[in-house]
DNA sequence: CTTTCATATGAATATTTGTTCATATGTTTA
DNA sequence: TAAACATATGAACAAATATTCATATGAAAG
């Protein structure tokens, strides 16, 4: 008997406590259930979108490209700050950028990121 | 002059120094800039998604209603923790209660949260 | 009315995270 | 090459957060 089996075995038996009335459900969509490392890539995301400074940073980015002292200008928040998060974007390839002489230009890196965003926002104004 | 009207002239000003190239368009952005609270609450909505637990009971939840013990089944939590990150959810309205007998069912509280995390596991699917 | 089951919650703890400060890197201009 | 500017980064600190443990509440069954 595999793990997974007698995974499914103590959901049937451990859980008919509770009526058992989704004892079937859960069983089946416990087949299904993502990976552990599906969850964690999707609330690292997240997480991303889950601070102040970043959201501003990435609303700020999805209106153009800017550099950073734009970015601080736009934002009240110190040139240091904005650094730092920039880098957690870009590590999250949430942002690119490109070095023009002195500055470094920031973008967002595809639609997708711009499109949660909207639906956040959406959600948001209820 | 108004604080606004000090704030675009510093805009123009000060930031002619790195190329100017983007001092326009800075400068537009600035006046349709959402307010702090709307990026506050925008950060709040998607940190609530950012924890792999709480996005592990959405997902749940997705599949359609339970009870706190399914959860707890379902994903590796304790039935403490659940039941705090429940709260979290049901304080940011992304998920609504109702009791039968002594289970307490949850369900996702609308379609736009579903939205979200759909969204964001298109996104890291690449 | 006492026991049992399901859930909630407060306090404590450990970890994560964001900002600040100082300073380093890298690029242009004088 | 030195000075000025734009950005990056390491270390330290403070604040926020998630889990655990113990216990409380609340509902139903005996």
């Amino acid at each position: 008997m595999s793990d997974r089996e007698v995974e499914q075995e103590k959901i049937k038996t451990e859980h008919s406590e509770c009526g058992g009335k989704y004892v079937e459900m859960v069983k089946k969509i416990n087949d299904n259930m993502p990976c552990e490392e599906e969850f964690y890539d999707l609330s690292e995301l997240f997480k991303m979108l889950g601070d102040s400074t970043r959201v501003k940073i990435l609303y700020a980015l999805s209106q153009g490209e800017m550099c950073v002292c734009d970015i601080v200008e736009l934002l009240d928040v110190t040139q240091s700050a904005v650094s730092h998060q920039l880098r957690l974007l870009k590590q999250a390839r949430l942002v690119k950028y490109r070095r023009s002489g002195k500055s470094a230009i920031y973008s967002i890196s595809d639609d997708h990121v711009y499109t949660i965003l909207s639906m956040g926002m959406e959600h948001i104004s209820e």
